[in-house]
DNA sequence: CGTCTGATTGATGTGATTCAACACGGGTGG
DNA sequence: CCACCCGTGTTGAATCACATCAATCAGACG
């Protein structure tokens, strides 16, 4: 411990991807460390979103992907008719606006569910790396199609479980994804609405509400507002996974 | 016309991508003829599926993508306790196995539903022959992309539409891709069971049935077992749209 | 011509929604 | 510092949309 000056710049040292602790959840994953530092190269800008905010809406022009650094975000579709569909949570690591590539434009709205930050991936400048280095090639592929695959998965969620399995599936893949990242796969704190949980489970809040008070009436979790203590992963797992008998 | 000998190949001439009246569906849309050349030189294999065959199964190892040439498909995801999900239709022009590359294991099963034929194009090679045109790689992002939009529309309609909106949401989606393939709006022959679409679309095959019945009595639909007529495509359309009104 | 799969239709049941009342907690302003 | 308020969450009772169960029907096929 040194008792020098206080370091000039406020603002940490910007993490370099060679050097980011989600390099193992994120796009560098399975890259060299050459290829990380071109990568790194790549991230010229960063952006912080306050709580509520978006970080970008349907309809706005795709330039970029993001990456979450830190935070929570929500991706919501909304009908021409009012009703919107949460189609999905993100946390740190994971990539945001895959969407957009298609058509050029944003499909859905990525919103912050608590202050968050994002590193910016200008996205022809990644094709262009990715054209150079096979490996970021394949780990984009990878990650697109493990999203149309988490797709699929919801789309089985949504077409053909009932309340309960849904709601035990979204807190086991919670709690996995939190593990992942050095969370204690017991202790969850929500950082989304009944009501968002709801729409991305194809249910009303007062459902989420019930079928939470339910699993807690049975010793598998504790359910103090959005604090929630899972007693029992194994009773969620067995809710999913022999649902049908 | 000549009065020659007859051909010496049965089998007609590989239709090459150049040639292929799908390229304006298919994954050489925007590509120059250039390069359209270089994607024929990739597409070394086509492989026929009789009706009711699979074209890979989930948990086989994943190769290559499959484009639809001619016929019919159903991708199925299988929970562990024997659910099956539809994830999705799959016709002329449309790509097979996007679903593989993540894990390098398909994780649906492809099946027929009427005898077809594809396109086999090895991943690898796929990949590399993006590296080199820039246009190829946008190519397979986009597609994937939209895989992924659709997707979540699915999702939207699965957690938050009415049966007959669903329905309706179907038969809208079906004549308009029907359409972009030079087929009428208003005919269709579903090549899929009840049971089959209500699995798509998260409903029981009766209600699907119940449903076309309904849409029959209201006169939007024609329905003679798999013999659609759309009378009013006007009516599915306002069905979907102002659904929550 | 009988068999079989897929489709239709009706009667009944039920899980989730809807509507409504109330509780909790965090923040604001008197 | 307390009163009030507002967004959020919980819980109950009634309702409804879809599922379930069951019978029958229509075609396709050997």
């Amino acid at each position: 411990m040194h008792t020098a000056l206080p370091p000039i710049r406020t603002e940490p040292l910007r993490t370099a991807c060679s050097a980011c602790n989600l390099r193992e959840l994120c796009l560098p994953l399975g890259l060299s460390s050459a290829d990380m530092e071109k990568l790194d190269g790549l991230i010229s800008t960063r952006r912080t979103v306050p709580r509520g905010e978006s970080l970008f809406r349907a309809n706005e022009p795709f330039h970029a992907l993001y990456a979450v650094r830190t935070g929570f975000f929500k991706t919501c579709l909304s009908a021409e008719d009012g009703r919107v569909q949460v189609t999905g949570f993100q946390m740190a690591g994971e990539l945001l606006g895959l969407d957009g590539i298609g058509s050029g434009n944003h499909t859905v709205d990525a919103q912050a569910l608590e202050d968050s930050s994002v590193c910016v991936l200008p996205f022809s400048d990644l094709e262009n790396l990715a054209r150079e280095f096979g490996a970021l090639q394949m780990q984009l592929h990878k990650i697109m199609s493990r999203e149309i695959v988490r797709d699929h998965g919801v789309m089985m969620l949504l077409g053909s479980m009932r309340a309960e399995e849904r709601v035990a599936a979204f807190l086991l893949n919670l709690t996995q994804r939190l593990q992942a990242r050095g969370y204690s796969a017991n202790e969850v704190v929500l950082r989304m609405t009944r009501e968002e949980i709801g729409s991305y489970l194809g249910l009303k809040l007062e459902t989420v509400s019930r079928t939470f008070s339910r699993f807690q009436d049975d010793g598998i979790l504790d359910v103090k507002q959005r604090q929630i203590t899972v007693k029992s992963p194994e009773a969620l797992q067995r809710l999913v996974s022999t649902a049908a008998c």
